[in-house]
RNA sequence: CGGGAUGUAGUGUAACGGUAACACGCACGAUUCGGGUUCGUGAGACUCCGGGUUCAAAUCCCGGCAUCCCGACCA
């Protein structure tokens, strides 16, 4: 990709509206942009990070044995009237009538329509157990908005939901899931705890995955040796005890909860009749479980984990690019190690620009932060050389031009 | 939803109650080329919306709306 091509432009300074660090350098970047409270546009920069998270996702949870589907964003009454949620979740859920007042929901989690369809395809215990996914848009209309990716009004979600004959089998799977999410996390390059937390309406008890981070809005008791945690909706002297956690070993953090997972029971599928016929001919509840993970979320924690005072320093699995190539002086040979680069695969971004200083080329490559910088100008060719510079480190090198290729990894 | 703050050009800011200015960005022309170079010219604003006070309102008052922050909420 060429800069001089790019969709979106940097800008010197974040609109005064903005106070998350997230926020500010993702709009100053050109990587997302703002529509109103707590609704964002991910521009093509801002995608392609997108993108890769979902990818990554979309491995791990594929390794686990989950299918990825697409459920639809309109709901319809009926199916939230049947667990009674229609009406309880008034508050979050955007209803609507269309023109002839029939009443309409946008989704804001999709347990109850996965449940519904669901009974079209399980009826035995053979078609036990089943993991399903989807990575779509939901919609909570948020008393408070806010830090911007990290609280939304529309967001992206990936919600995976596990069927089960019985609890143990469920058990099981939930662990699995859970090394998954690990996974995804630690590749996205973020440290998040598994944390004991509420369950809310969904279940007594559940756990999060928290990366700490103070613009969080949970407090959590972290163990960092054993890298633990527990929430603090849920800390109190019986809690600690059940787990077997010492009080002294625990030090409270801020912290902002990039996934959670739940053990639903048969919450969802007895209200909406979902059940299965065993090996004895008996009729039960199919046993769920519910697990998310927003992935806007994830790309805004990372950027406020890891970033310095000029801008973003992506972890080189979820960059826009890896490298940021910048020409100086007006030569030719950028161009070749362009191409090159792109021939080998290597994602690059190239600051072809001929009408920008050096020092706004820069401060624009550090602010959108991919891994590694390569700079190409009269003084590196002077040597026969470009200058390699990772991001996350102020030493640059120099490497002859005919084997840089190696000096990347 | 309670409390607080703020709404002026794409972005950041200024303007005693006297008819909107500056910087960045943008266009054109020079200049420069390793940390946002310098100079010139130019385009770009119903000052959030609606009322009111006044000879006169970006400015004062009332009512909306929007945005941010704190709290409540957070499936």
């Amino acid at each position: 990709m060429k800069f001089s091509q790019l969709f979106s432009k940097t800008l010197r300074e974040a609109p005064s509206d903005e106070t998350a660090i997230n926020a500010q350098f993702l709009i100053r970047g050109g990587f997302i942009s703002k529509v109103m409270a707590g609704v964002y546009e991910y521009m093509p920069l801002g995608l392609r990070v997108l993108n890769k998270v979902n990818n990554i996702i979309r491995e791990e949870l594929n390794k686990v044995g989950g299918q990825e589907l697409f459920m639809s964003v309109m709901q319809n009454k009926e199916t939230w009237s049947a667990t009674g949620r229609w009406d309880s979740a008034k508050e979050v859920m955007y209803q609507f009538k269309d023109a002839a007042s029939k009443e309409y929901g946008l989704g804001f989690t999709h347990e109850e329509p996965l449940t519904a369809t669901a009974k079209h395809f399980i009826s035995s215990y053979k078609d036990l157990p089943k993991a399903v996914y989807q990575i779509q848009t939901k919609f909570r209309n948020e008393p408070r908005a806010k830090s911007g990716l990290l609280r939304g009004r529309e967001f992206l979600m990936k919600d995976l939901y596990s069927f089960h004959a019985d609890q143990g089998d469920l058990d099981q799977y939930y662990e699995k899931v859970a090394e998954a999410y690990d996974n995804i996390f630690s590749r996205a390059g973020v440290k998040a705890i598994r944390t004991f937390a509420s369950g809310g309406l969904f279940s007594k008890y559940s756990d999060e995955f928290q990366v700490v981070a103070d613009i969080g809005e949970d407090i959590i008791y972290v163990n960092e040796q054993e890298n633990k945690a527990v929430n603090k909706e849920v800390y109190n002297d019986e809690v600690l005890t059940d787990l077997g956690w010492d009080k002294n070993s625990l030090t409270e953090k801020k912290s902002v909860e990039v996934g959670n997972i739940f053990k639903l029971g048969t919450k969802f599928s007895e209200p909406l009749g979902l059940t299965f016929m065993d090996s004895s001919g008996n009729n039960k509840p199919v046993i769920m479980a519910s697990y998310g993970i927003g992935p806007g979320r994830l790309m805004g924690t990372v950027v406020e984990v890891s970033h310095d005072s000029k801008g973003i320093i992506w972890p080189e699995s979820i960059a826009p690019f890896k490298v940021h190539l910048v020409s100086l002086d007006k030569n030719k040979e950028a161009d070749e190690v362009y191409t090159q680069l792109q021939s080998k695969g290597i994602e690059v971004l190239y600051d072809d620009r001929d009408d920008k200083a050096p020092g706004e080329k820069f401060a624009d490559a550090d602010l959108i932060g991919c891994p590694i910088r390569i700079v190409v100008s009269k003084k590196s060719l002077e040597e026969g050389s470009v200058e390699i510079k990772k991001r996350s480190e102020t030493q640059a090198g120099l490497h002859k031009i005919d084997n840089f290729l190696s000096a990347l990894n």
